[in-house]
DNA sequence: GCCAACGTTGGC
DNA sequence: GCCAACGTTGGC
């Protein structure tokens, strides 16, 4: 999952109550789908620094409450308010997220990019920018297996 | 600051 | 349903 870090970033969401936090503001319908349909208490979630210098993962979180609706559509006051969204109807959903560690270094794009095995992945194909994407468990482990080095 | 890559909107 | 125009994302 994708956050800017001055927005709310990895330290953002350690200060949080039970460094948890709902993923609320989402409002595109890939990334929708993924915390409404597929994502499940337990998973664990990458958390990605993105329009930053250098944009890298910075740690990981799990997923302590699976989708329901995301409540800032229906805040004409907030800056995700959609008026297309309402309570009976909802359009937008998200996840709630708790801190478990950051990685021992962060590991940037430039340096994902490298590894023939993470070829695959669509958070280092160019043009890439859904704030939600997919890791296989063979992309997990090995994300972790480079965190040493 | 630039710009490629998308996603959305709305006229037709 | 098509597609041009527009807005946004996010790496560089």
């Amino acid at each position: 999952m994708k956050s800017e870090p001055d927005v709310f970033g990895i330290d953002h969401l350690i200060e949080m109550p039970n460094q948890t936090e709902h993923w609320d503001g989402v409002r595109n319908y890939q990334a929708r789908n993924m915390m409404r349909d597929d994502m499940k208490v337990g998973d664990k979630v990458f958390f990605y620094h993105s329009n930053c210098k250098p944009p890298c993962i910075v740690g990981i979180m799990n997923v302590v409450k699976e989708g329901y609706p995301d409540h800032t559509a229906f805040d004409p006051d907030c800056k995700y308010f959609d008026s297309k969204s309402n309570p009976d109807n909802p359009r937008w959903f998200m996840v709630d997220i708790q801190f478990e560690r950051k990685l021992k270094r962060e590991i940037p794009l430039e340096e994902l990019k490298t590894y023939p095995e993470l070829a695959d992945m669509r958070l280092i194909k160019k043009g890439n920018r859904l704030s939600i994407i997919p890791v296989t468990k063979p992309e997990w482990d090995f994300i972790l297996s480079i965190e040493d080095q």
